[in-house]
RNA sequence: GGGCCCGUAGUCUAGUUGGUUAUGACGUCGCCCUUACAAGGCGGAGGUCUUGAGUUCGAAUCUCAACGGGCCCA
């Protein structure tokens, strides 16, 4: 029996209901096609908010979907704790330094967090009904995961694909680590644009630069070859001020002529492009910053200075020296990291890095194998590879993450392996598997640790198992589906298919859909710092899980959503809805419902959900949940609400009708089933409440996908519901209870209306009565309300004179525009209605329009 | 500067293989506690579909340009 929609009570139950009947396991012997979701882990981050609530909900979604579309679901779940994402939140948590602590006791306090974290996250999808399967549960640093990332390295070091070279990296000054391309972010900075006098053979040469504190550095500077200041210049030397060295000056078109004065200098390194331009042109290195970013010898005088403090000294002798030309203030973009939004140097070092530049055709040409959704995410997905410059560096100097299976020989030089049999090692503490070719057994640990990416672009292989007893990469690769935000297309997804390629010449998954961000109302980020997080669970305690699910279904693939609480309490409000409709049809239910036949409003309201059931389908195989939601939710609030329910009810007092319990069995039945991805537990409730003693599956969730009833939409039902809902208005306007009896209604159609039995028994008509015949009444003016805000100030004392006039010729009005009476002009426009009545012969009617029905009712 | 996405009532939004009167919700105003539901029902007001040009019998929809917003990369 139903009672109340109790949320709080109910959600937590059926929760449990699906955990104790294993309804979202994976079936590993199972014959059923496999449907498998590369789901991404989520960060140690201490909150899940709604934005994280959208992103995962939007997969959810899906899963359930194919689960009913009879598919062995894969939906695993895992923490990327690895990193420096949990380092920070550590650090943070427990106002700790990791370089104050040792590397165990720092690791330690990480892996705990991690537990801790996990527990957090599991309650929180628990309770928004995530139906992932937890038994597939992996952390990015637990054994397996360690033993897949140290297998990748040295499986593609023999490989040539990886390389160790002394070459310029990107470096967080404020993590002390390097960085790859993928994690920069641009930042707007306001700054000073130096015009400084740099001479060329005896003349001037004017170099305008945003980072004079570079000058010691500077290796070259470069003009472009049309510019016609410069025509001489390019192949020149050119003296730096202050430090006097002389540098290359070199053409290159890559120069914009119209920014500063047209000539740039390269340094070594104040930006990106002075590294590629080095690169490109095999430059000399002047490195001039240690790796803490103060000063070394280069720099001459300000040596043991920090850049900020040397910029200023340095501007300062300029000036003294009579050195600068000019200085203006303006706008421009560096790069930064984007997890501490620090200003990024670059620095030479040693570094480990997969060679990917060489790869770029190829990984275009697997992006291309992949379907994207929406589309146009393939093509910032290309326009990354494309643009890449830099090879992918995957070194970092940190703590927590997996150590590189490497050592180098301390006598020879020689890089040293683990061995397969061995993994997962830590060099610091393990020994390497054998002596070096050279015969010395002294070895140097690689002490750096892998960039987190290098061990999450194997989400897939991780969750299928990839290299252990039992593996499922048989079944498992290349997934179905990625589901990721656009954010990081150019990290999670590209290094993804980076390393599927390398390992396995195969794209990592068929499809990829690609969602936008959950922000708060104002269109930000929720962020612990900008103080505007909502969280999930917050969200779901005070709303209920459906509800949270319903807001997050509202995003179109791609777009951002942004969060507004009454946006949840629509998702509670449509609970509600269903729950009464519901609990009015399990009132008439008493067996399962056999085949009968129907009347033209039952065939109307089931030809309507086979278009229905048609149109979600297709919207969800192309992922497009929020359009399939959309469609149900008006179909079902509309349609079946307040259109079926309420033409249908006459039908079910008193003795049952058939046609109506069976309408009402399968249209119920088929809404609950549409709308289950989405308001998983209430549809689940009502499942297990109405249906499952008839129903043979144990949960909806595991349900077959509704298919047609094969029934062409109605027309005549169409025409019928049309005439019941104006009557239904009409009555309402007339402030009548719908029960009110009417003793006479009239059609006049061409439309086909054979059975008029709904439109009596629904509106309690006496007789009903159909012609082809148009109407013939008499109309008769009874009010005219005129628009005392134009003809009042027009007309002034006159007011009421035209009004008068007005009420008289309303008729003759409809006929024409304007007319002249009495001296006074009148105009339609003056009249705000006109109240009319209709009388055949003496009596009169309502006359009402319904689509191609005008009704007339006698009263 | 390059690439991509977007512009529809006060707000959010549907509709984009061209086809009558542009969808729904929130908000607002009015009426109604009709036995599933007042977190409900019915109705009203509110739109130059950003602007301009083009293609067409016909454009929110296609083309071009402009303006505005967003994201990514320089």
């Amino acid at each position: 029996m139903m009672d109340q929609y109790n949320p709080q009570e109910m959600e937590p139950r059926i929760q449990k209901f699906w955990e104790d009947q294993g309804i979202f396991r994976f079936k590993r012997d199972s014959e059923a096609p496999v449907y498998s979701i590369d789901t991404p882990p989520r960060t140690l981050s201490g909150t899940i908010h709604m934005g994280h609530a959208m992103s995962y909900s939007q997969m959810e979604f899906i899963a359930r979907y194919k689960r009913m579309q009879k598919f062995n679901v894969f939906f695993p779940m895992g923490f990327d704790d690895n990193g420096l994402a949990t380092e920070r939140y550590v650090e943070q948590k427990h106002n700790v330094s990791s370089k104050e602590m040792s590397r165990e006791e720092f690791i330690n306090l990480c892996l705990k967090e991690t537990v801790v974290g996990g527990m957090y996250f599991r309650d929180v999808w628990t309770s928004l009904g995530i139906s992932c399967d937890w038994t597939t549960l992996y952390s990015t640093i637990d054994e397996h995961c360690r033993r897949v990332a140290q297998r990748s390295f040295i499986e593609l070091y023999p490989r040539g694909k990886l390389e160790r070279k002394k070459d310029p990296i990107t470096w967080c000054p404020l993590c002390e680590t390097a960085i790859a391309q993928a994690e920069l972010e641009d930042k707007t900075e306001e700054t000073f644009l130096t015009t400084i006098r740099f001479v060329c053979e005896g003349t001037d040469l004017p170099i305008a630069t945003t980072r004079p504190e570079f000058l010691a550095a500077c290796v070259a500077v470069v003009v472009h070859p049309d510019d016609q200041r410069y025509k001489t210049l390019p192949g020149k030397k050119a003296t730096v001020p202050l430090f006097q060295q002389d540098v290359p000056v070199i053409a290159d078109s890559r120069v914009d002529m119209h920014f500063g004065t047209g000539i740039v200098m390269i340094c070594t390194f104040g930006d990106k492009t002075d590294v590629e331009w080095w690169r490109d042109y095999q430059l000399d290195t002047r490195v001039m910053i240690n790796n803490d970013g103060t000063l070394n010898e280069t720099a001459g005088t300000y040596k043991g200075m920090t850049l900020v403090k040397a910029r200023n000294l340095i501007l300062k002798e300029l000036k003294e020296k009579n050195l600068i030309v000019a200085q203006e203030k303006i706008e421009h973009t560096l790069n930064a990291h984007e997890r501490c939004h620090t200003p990024v140097e670059f620095i030479i070092a040693n570094q480990w890095f997969v060679r990917v530049m060489d790869l770029k055709d190829e990984l275009i040409k697997k992006g291309e194998q992949i379907q994207w959704f929406p589309e146009f995410m393939g093509k910032r997905y290309e326009s990354w590879v494309e643009n890449l410059r830099w090879d992918w560096c995957i070194s970092r100097q940190r703590y927590y993450g997996i150590p590189f299976p490497v050592w180098y020989c301390k006598k020879c030089g020689r890089i040293m392996l683990a061995e397969e049999k061995d993994l997962p090692v830590d060099p610091v503490n393990d020994n390497p598997p054998h002596p070096c070719e050279c015969g010395s057994t002294d070895f140097e640990p690689e002490t750096d640790v892998l960039d987190t990416w290098f061990t999450s672009a194997h989400t897939p292989q991780i969750a299928a198992r990839w290299l252990e007893p039992d593996s499922m990469m048989d079944i498992l690769f290349p997934m179905s589906l990625r589901s990721q935000a656009h954010d990081i297309i150019r990290t999670w997804a590209f290094y993804t298919i980076v390393k599927a390629f390398l390992h396995h010449n195969s794209v990592p998954w068929f499809n990829a859909m690609i969602s936008g961000h959950g922000l708060d109302e104002h269109g930000k980020g929720m962020h612990a710092s900008r103080g505007n997080v909502v969280l999930c669970m917050d969200m779901v305690k005070k709303h209920s899980a459906d509800a949270v699910r319903w807001w997050a279904a509202e995003a179109k693939l791609g777009e951002d959503l942004l969060f507004k609480e009454k946006d949840v309490i629509k998702g509670y409000k449509l609970c509600v809805k269903l729950w009464n409709a519901s609990k009015l049809v399990s009132l008439h239910l008493d067996s399962k419902p056999e085949r009968v036949d129907l009347r033209e409003v039952d065939r109307w309201l089931l030809g309507r959900l086979d278009t229905l059931m048609k149109e979600a389908t297709e919207h969800l195989d192309n992922y497009e949940y929020s359009r399939a939601k959309n469609l149900l939710e008006q179909s079902f609030w509309h349609e079946f609400c307040d259109n079926y329910l309420e033409l249908v009810k006459y039908r079910l007092y008193g003795e049952t009708d058939k046609g109506a319990v069976y309408t009402l069995y399968y249209s119920l039945l088929t809404y609950l089933k549409l709308l289950s991805p989405y308001v998983a537990h209430i549809t689940e409730e009502i499942y297990q409440n109405v249906y499952r003693q008839w129903e043979k599956e144990v949960s909806i969730h595991v349900s077959s996908w509704p298919t047609p009833f094969e029934i062409p939409e109605s027309e005549e039902g169409q025409t019928l519901v049309d005439v019941i809902a104006a009557l239904r208005r009409w009555k309402s306007d007339m402030g009548m209870p719908l029960n009110k009896e009417v003793s006479r209604v009239k059609l006049y159609t061409r439309a086909r209306i054979e059975d008029v039995e709904d439109i009596k028994g629904a509106m309690n008509v006496g007789a009903v009565e159909i012609t082809s015949d148009p109407p013939t009444w008499k109309e008769k003016v009874v009010k005219v309300t005129p628009d005392y805000s134009i003809i009042g100030p027009k007309f002034g004392k006159d007011t009421g004179n035209v009004a008068a006039l007005l009420e008289k010729y309303a008729g003759d009005l409809e006929q024409t525009p304007q007319l002249e009476k009495d001296g006074f002009q009148l105009k339609r426009e003056y009249i705000v209605s006109i109240q009319k009545e209709f009388y055949v012969g003496e009596r009169r009617v309502e006359v009402l329009s319904a689509g191609d029905v005008v009704i007339e009712i006698e009263v």
